[in-house]
DNA sequence: CTGTTAGCGCGTTCAA
DNA sequence: TTGAACGCGCTAACAG
């Protein structure tokens, strides 16, 4: 017996049909009687025996699976606190509801080779994008063409099968500016990675707006792959040409925590000299010295409210709520 | 048309049998005329043809998915970045070679619901486990009645459908220790999760051994859930009975940063007065002031290294290797 | 070189 | 309350 035993084992060791067998597993009360039942599931127990789901699925014509796709250059694309959040609670979510998650890394070569996410069968897909907005663009249109309902974290698309989730970015990039107006400053440098980003746009204009109620100044320092060297590079320049700000606003914790180093290896004193402020609080930066002010999404409940329209979107066909903005809050740190 | 064609779609479509379709995108040379090939191929195209898997696996009686599952207690089960460079290893690999990767994190209270793991259908399973012996002991024996191969990801089992994926934490733990004595340290503390952990086991008896041979002395530090505020507190209660030692060796590097933190809080001149070293390096580590020397192992080429085993043993029926040990490498820094 | 047959395991439909 | 037949989409084996 080293082989999987099927329904019609089952159905054959206690002296019914398959289909009796079937109605047991998939509780179809009163159609089957309380004695029989309680032989089959004592068999079923016994036999071992597990449905198979290659079956099922072929005959339900729904595969039970959301897709989770995450484009990224490097192929270490869960380096990102953010984005293991959002993995952990879709994940999460669907195991709970009995579908299966389908995790892909692609790299933005592969664009070019339908194939891969060809070979992607799901009946809905999660996705997070980076690259240039081009690429993501071609990416949405690949996806597309699966004729599944696409979740897209951090992106707007206008498609009826596309769901946008985003965090409230402008909104919490308000609420740091104000923060640092109401400690007495005024100038701002922000902290930007090079490329297009709706998501730092949206920061960018937040802090922007206080900015300019309040007749005070933001510059932005682009920070290349926003990496640590790439970001320290950028910081020196912008010392030596246009001195210190009253803060550095980061687009993400890691050009902050880049900068404090920085800083304190020139001994210039946070916050006493300088603010620093960073984004997306990742556990993390509460070990940066000294602790950062920062802005904190629920990336988890991102990822499990991402499997709740999913499922609902297969059940109806199309998306219920098609732009869902998760608010965004304050940590509060030592560093600004 | 707006359900997927199948091969009988497109065999129709070109006046032949779904069989001599089946041929060409097998791609079963010599099996079928060039003259035809071209019309199907054509054909393929234009109706959006794409294969069923679902039928492919029920035929073929395989899934081409491999599980991996991460057993932790809390629900944000992708939050170590060891685990998620593993899982992205894997899931690169299973991608590239025609695989899916389902990803599922499992709190130990399911440990009793064997529903949810035989909701999981898949070639193989690679598994990284926390919590009890008990608890991973008995997570084992139920992965194992999948009679499907599995991988253990820095733990030991020994039986024939198993396979030991570890990084040579004893190796690396002497490595550390004689670079500290090195630096002429003598006396150290262990900062060590509490509980049982195979690879804390072997870390801390690596770090004993060069200890014993050079006359010093090693104490550990039980650091409970191994979080910020329990090492502190743990480091500081043994300062406030023992004082400092010449080192501390951490477990890990959330461990070391903690302490970091607690002695630069208390102006304690790190690597002055003591020194700090870490496990297990994370990009982050660079972020750490002052930043942390630290063990690195290649998680990700650790989850690659699994799909290929895995692949291996799923063709074989029974691993090749089944103890695997991967190299770890020091990372410099300025904390020792 | 191409067509026919049959069956993977399951569940819907209809009949008993 | 239970049984028989059929087909989901695909491919191995064999026939033509």
């Amino acid at each position: 017996m080293s082989v999987q035993p099927t329904l019609k084992d089952v159905a054959k060791a206690c002296g019914v049909t398959s289909m009796t067998v079937s109605n047991v597993l998939n509780g179809r009360e009163g159609e089957v009687g309380s004695e029989t039942r309680k032989r089959i599931l004592a068999a079923i127990d016994e036999l071992g025996y597990r449905p198979n789901f290659a079956a099922k699925r072929l005959r339900a014509q729904r595969t039970s699976a959301i897709g989770m796709l995450i484009l990224d250059d490097v192929p270490e694309f869960l380096n990102d606190p953010f984005t293991t959040q959002v993995v952990a609670g879709l994940s999460n979510f669907a195991t709970q509801q009995g579908y299966s998650l389908i995790l892909q890394g692609l790299r933005s070569e592969s664009q070019t080779t339908p194939p891969i996410l060809g070979h992607l069968q799901a009946d809905g897909i999660c996705a997070i994008l980076s690259g240039s907005r081009d690429l993501r663009r071609k990416f949405i249109e690949r996806a597309l063409d699966l004729r599944v309902p696409l979740i897209l974290i951090q992106e707007e698309f206008d498609h009826p099968l596309v769901c946008s989730m985003r965090q409230d970015d402008h909104g919490a990039a308000r609420q740091i500016a104000k923060y640092l107006v109401g400690k007495g400053a005024k100038h701002f440098h922000y902290l930007a990675p090079s490329g297009h980003w709706p998501a730092i746009g949206a920061r960018i204009a937040g802090s922007r707006e206080i900015c300019e109620e309040t007749g005070g100044t933001l510059k932005v320092i682009e920070c290349g792959d926003e990496s640590f060297e790439a970001t320290q590079r950028a910081v020196a320049g912008s010392i030596a040409s246009d001195g210190l700000p009253d803060a550095y606003i980061g687009g993400n914790d890691r050009m902050a925590m880049a900068t404090l180093r920085l800083l304190d290896d020139r001994n210039i004193a946070v916050p006493d000299q300088v603010r620093v402020t960073g984004f997306n609080a990742f556990d993390f930066a509460s070990f940066a010295t000294p602790s950062l002010v920062t802005a904190k999404s629920d990336a988890y409940e991102m990822g499990r409210r991402s499997g709740v329209e999913m499922l609902n979107a297969i059940e109806l066909g199309a998306f219920e709520n098609d732009n869902i903005l998760l608010p965004v809050n304050l940590v509060s740190g030592n560093s600004a």
